[in-house]
RNA sequence: GCGGGCGUGGCGAAAUAGGAAUACGCGGCAGGUUUAGGUCCUGUUGGUGGAAACACCGUGGGGGUUCGAGUCCCCCCGCCCGCACCA
């Protein structure tokens, strides 16, 4: 390089060079460490993004999450708060045995280069994180309190074994929990999934439902409503009531649940789900073979047929009669597909004439259908359309008269005194599956012994480390691959001694993400899964970034958790992420980036072509963090444009006013009044701005304001007093720490060109003048029957009555006026006068 | 079907509490700098009419409340998301 080339190139904003230079030097730095002293008297937050999983490197996805988690956490350092934001990796989990199976390799290989690249990726893309803390839940020193915790939730019953029909996943040969069957597909893989009746691990988190959906209550304004919907509408309750059927020819009562038990007058048959073990029970001896035969033609259908609510009903007759407990109607019992086995207790009473479901079924079996409910409506039983509750009710004994919430009160109190059923709520929610039958999780902590039955490991023996099996077949087989681990399967039982066998299963890996944002507050504790005393100083998170499609899966488990750790008396707050922001999809063509449409842009290289600040501000300038960002939509090189253009301004003040020695520690210079007052309004206006959006999360316009800062800054200096003005040094340093929250690399540059040291991270918010924001004067909006016909410019402080004098004045009032009288006048000094004429 | 959200220039989007519609950016147009292109800088850019001043229209459509509505209310249309035989 010649002298006059590189005079020339250190005039040039060079995105690349800036960035090499930085990312060597934050190294040293490390800025972003949390502090833990208790002595710290700074406000503490606690940020977290999601954290990512590890298949290969990091996507334009995490761009975009990442750039918005960072903007906010950076704010509150420059804020001066004690801020946590941590990083770990999500671990565990399918694609990593799947590459494992490809590459005849260990997943943990793949797993920790995975890491590895994510790590150094993060680092380029200068995200804020105290480094010291990094974990991932596939080491034995995270999963060790997975085990730990499985057992104390064991303990109290919360996490158990049962057999039941399951979701289960043909192509990844494994179990799946409800929330993870999507349109009756797997969530991974979009395979269909079949049921299968298996005994398996549970969490109860049943029992908590109630309190999932109380406390949700307590979110309402800091989780974003949908999120919170679809949390209630996946707990599911319903009021009603239970009531018990006496079935002929069996001892016990059959119970169903009904949120109508006002309508149990027009229960005209009886329907109890095929698939159930019930459904046998019920049946006639001599129907059996029937039921039988039907049940396999049910089997046969899929979720996803067998949720076509445009179906045929189906079902067979069971031979047996149930007794209405109110009017002793013998009213017949069929097995059919259409009641559930798994909601409620799997038997219904079937109401046809207020029922659509029931009133289909009648109809394909010519049933009786008897109206409870006079509405304006016509006969159901003609119509085929089921009349809906709000009615006065008829043909129902004691009930006749009433409307609909007070003959419920009166039908539960009747069934009460009479012990036939009772006041209940049923929740759709149902319990957390657990265990999977694959390799790379986290080894259920039990042993299965023979005499003694299910045995907890005994904690001095945890954490049971997943056996190597490097070079084992871990193809998916239906059984855990842990079951090929002889050596590993085979212990004592820890109770009696004698030979007994490990639980080959493997946890979810959505145990794994249930709390490792507690994890991350004391990572490397020994004795228990967090370090009380450093929980208790962070948690819980101030605010999660991630994406909506852990709407219900990840949020809802997390909330399980943390309530029941609560219970156990572990931490003292019962919800674990008090705000959440929630930010949309890149997406490309209006489409989600995916191979099979060929429309995938790769981050890295859109990185090397803008650098890395450039594709931060289009992250974030070019929507609100919530809404999806098409990439067909944005372009990174107007923000390289404006990037320069904000170097340049730092270069301009260096040339023209050399600072006076170097200013350690990096505060902005006080100003003391002096330079244009005009820009200075300006550059405080934009402090006190660009800190109310970026509170609010309005990142794309907090952007808009500091180019509308840039540009004032370059008008001072071509057009005005120059680049020696005291006033556009004081907006160039402001500048520069309101810039590092979206384009750190730059930022850092200007502040140094600026003269300062050793980190703009380090700078501190600006504060605001007051004086500044008061306006000298205001435009007053001048309209005539609400249309804009004239402006003043007015003092501030002008009365509603000098105002209304002047606007009446004003030319184009009265030219608009034309000579009409005038009604009314409103005024709302300083900034509008409405004159109402004619 | 049920529940929720959203419709603003050619495009991404702004618009405290009902008070200047379209901030900021892209794209377009014009000019300056430049040997040229690019870069950079400046101006301009909702539609219609007009030389201009200016007028009229304009936030999916229709109605309403109000001195005043992108914003509030009612009806409709369109798009998106969630749930979906949940008794």
């Amino acid at each position: 390089m010649t002298v006059a080339e590189s005079a020339e190139a250190a005039q040039r904003y060079d995105p690349r060079t800036i960035q090499e230079k930085w990312l060597d030097r934050w190294v040293k730095l490390d800025p972003f460490r949390a502090s833990d002293d208790p002595a710290d008297a700074r406000e503490r937050a606690y940020l977290v993004d999601m954290f990512p999983y590890p298949s290969g490197d990091l996507h334009m996805g995490h761009a975009e999450a990442y750039a918005i988690g960072d903007a906010i956490a950076r704010f509150w350092f420059q804020r001066g708060l004690n801020v946590l934001h941590p990083i770990g990796w999500d671990a565990f989990g399918l694609p990593a045995e799947n590459a494992a199976i490809r590459n005849n390799a260990h997943p943990a290989d793949w797993t920790y280069a995975n890491i590895e690249t994510q790590a150094e990726s993060f680092r380029r893309y200068a995200v804020s994180f105290d480094w010291s803390r990094r974990l991932a839940t596939c080491d034995p020193g995270y999963y060790h309190w997975n085990q730990w915790l499985f057992l104390r939730f064991y303990e109290r019953g919360l996490a158990y074994r049962k057999g039941g029909y399951v979701n289960w996943c043909p192509k990844d040969q494994t179990v799946l929990a409800n929330e993870q069957v999507i349109n009756g597909r797997c969530e991974r893989c979009g395979t269909e999934v079949v049921r299968r009746m298996l005994t398996q691990w549970y969490f109860k988190i049943t029992s908590y439902a109630d309190q999932l959906l109380a406390d949700a209550a307590e979110l309402e304004g800091r989780w974003p409503e949908r999120v919170l919907l679809m949390q209630r509408n996946w707990i599911g309750r319903s009021e009603g009531a239970e009531v018990h059927f006496v079935v002929e020819g069996r001892d016990e009562p059959v119970t169903v649940f009904t949120t109508r038990p006002d309508t149990l007058y027009g229960a005209t048959f009886f329907v109890v789900a095929a698939d159930s073990p019930l459904a046998e029970q019920l049946c006639a001896p001599d129907r059996l073979a029937e039921l039988r035969d039907y049940v396999t033609e049910v089997r046969k259908l899929t979720d996803i047929e067998r949720q076509d609510t445009a179906r045929q009903k189906t079902g067979v007759f069971l031979g047996t009669y149930a007794i209405n407990p109110v009017n002793d109607e013998r009213i017949p019992v069929w097995a059919a597909d259409y009641v559930l086995p798994d909601y409620g207790t799997g038997a219904i009473m079937a109401v046809p004439a207020h029922d659509q479901r029931d009133l289909d079924f009648a109809r394909t079996f010519g049933l009786p259908v008897r109206v409870v409910v006079e509405t304006d409506q016509p006969d159901p039983a003609e119509t085929g359309i089921a009349t809906p509750g709000d009615g006065k009710l008829i043909n129902s004994g004691p009930l006749n008269g009433l409307d609909k919430t007070a003959a419920i009160a009166k039908i539960i109190q009747i069934l009460e005194e009479k012990g036939l059923g009772r006041a209940a709520v049923n929740y759709r929610l149902r319990d957390w599956l657990v265990s999977r039958q694959r390799f790379w999780g986290t080894p259920i902590p039990i042993i299965h012994c023979p005499s003694c039955g299910e045995v907890p490991v005994p904690e001095e023996e945890l954490p049971v480390v997943l056996p190597d099996l490097r070079g084992h077949d871990l193809a998916p087989k239906g059984v855990s691959p842990l079951a090929a681990a002889a050596d590993w399967v085979n212990v004592p039982c820890p109770k009696c001694g004698e030979p007994a066998k490990r639980d080959t299963d493997t946890m979810d890996t959505f145990v794994d993400s249930s709390w490792y944002f507690l994890r991350y507050c004391s990572p490397g504790f020994t004795g228990g899964p967090f370090n009380p005393d450093d929980v208790r100083r962070w948690a819980p998170v101030d605010l999660y970034v991630g994406g909506v499609e852990h709407a219900i899966l990840h949020l809802l488990y997390s909330r399980f958790f943390i309530k029941v750790l609560h219970d156990i008396g572990m931490i003292d707050f019962r919800e674990p992420f008090t705000r959440l922001l929630n930010q949309g999809q890149v997406i490309n063509g209006g489409k989600a980036m995916s191979k099979s449409l060929g429309n995938g842009v790769d981050l890295g290289q859109q990185l090397a072509r803008h650098g890395v600040d450039a594709i931060r501000l289009t992250m974030i300038f070019a929507s609100p963090p919530e809404d999806d960002i098409d990439w067909a939509d944005v372009n990174p090189d107007a923000m390289v444009k404006f990037l320069g253009r904000v170097w340049r301004l730092a270069a301009d003040v260096a040339a023209a006013a050399p600072a006076p020695g170097t200013a350690a520690g990096g505060d902005i210079r006080p100003n003391e009044g002096h330079g244009d007052t005009e820009l200075r309004r300006v550059t405080h206006r934009a402090i006190d701005e660009v800190t109310r959006l970026v509170e609010a999360y309005r990142l794309n316009v907090a952007v808009a304001r500091l180019m509308e800062l840039v540009s004032a800054a370059r008008k001072t200096i071509d057009a005005g007093p120059g680049a020696s003005d005291p006033a556009v040094r004081e907006a160039v340093e402001v500048l520069a720490v309101l810039l590092s929250l979206f384009a750190p690399y730059t930022a850092e540059e200007c502040w140094e060109l600026l003269g300062h040291e050793p980190s703009v991270a380090k700078a501190g918010w600006p504060a605001v003048d007051p004086a500044l924001l008061v306006r000298e004067s205001v435009t007053c909006v001048v309209q005539v029957n609400g249309k804009v016909r004239d402006r003043l410019e007015v003092q501030p402080e002008i009365t509603e009555d000098e105002l209304r004098e002047r606007a009446l004045a004003a030319p184009g009032v009265i030219r608009a006026l034309d000579g009409q009288p005038i009604r009314k006048v409103i005024v709302r000094a300083p900034k509008l006068v409405n004159v109402v004429a004619g």
